[in-house]
DNA sequence: TCAATTAATCGTTTTATTGCGATAAACAAA
DNA sequence: TTTGTTTATCGCAATAAAACGATTAATTGA
């Protein structure tokens, strides 16, 4: 049979595929956790993402890389080591999307349940 | 192997967890669409759902019984019909968790990256 | 009662995601 | 040059998620 377990993005609005993207990478307890360490910034090296996420290094990579991808982080090479922080730019952008589908008001008439 | 292709949401805080877990509530467009559709509140009836979403009815079915588990919908059977609408106070409360999760503050002073 | 309508559930197929061991790549230090 | 350090990538195994045909359940109307 064709296309399935495939999201049939197409057939939604690019806005709607847009909030679903950002969701989907705060879809996962590592990348929430990952993130939340960038914005305390105490120690943004990958290394010490690992030993405070506590998932295997390749795992830890691979949820980076996905954030990166997206463009709410960036990595800047420094000798060995990768420092990694919050895009500012990008995550504003984001919030402002992720907001407004937050901040949605129901119509004052509710006739309906 | 043990437990792979399975989150380990073991090690990481309920506040994690549950981010996470309404992050993924919007991370497919199908999801999303709906819950624009219920905020228009035009038509909530799921078979008005189902022309509007473009899905097959089981599907959408699928769909509308995860964000109800989550608690963001409720459903009110109306004769053979269902009337679906957003939980407001649910609603409010996922609301306040993602924003304090999006609206995060970098600390002044930038030496990183 | 019997057909029609509406939505939920079941079962299956397919792709996506998660996790990590092994390895590679890049660089620093001895 | 060789060794160690750090991070990315590869490849695999296993669960999760998406889609939908077929069916069931509940209710309405004739």
């Amino acid at each position: 049979m064709m296309n399935m377990g495939l999201a049939k993005t197409e057939i939604f609005t690019a806005h709607q595929n847009q909030i679903a993207i950002f969701a989907k990478a705060f879809g996962h307890p590592a990348r929430v956790a990952i993130l939340q360490q960038l914005f305390k910034m105490d120690n943004c090296y990958c290394g010490n993402l690992v030993d405070e996420i506590g998932l295997a290094q390749p795992t830890v990579s691979q949820h980076l890389k996905e954030l990166r991808n997206l463009g709410l982080i960036k990595g800047q090479v420094e000798g060995t080591s990768v420092c990694y922080c919050i895009d500012k730019e990008n995550w504003a952008a984001m919030k402002e999307v992720m907001g407004d589908f937050l901040d949605q008001d129901l119509p004052e008439n509710e006739d309906c349940c």
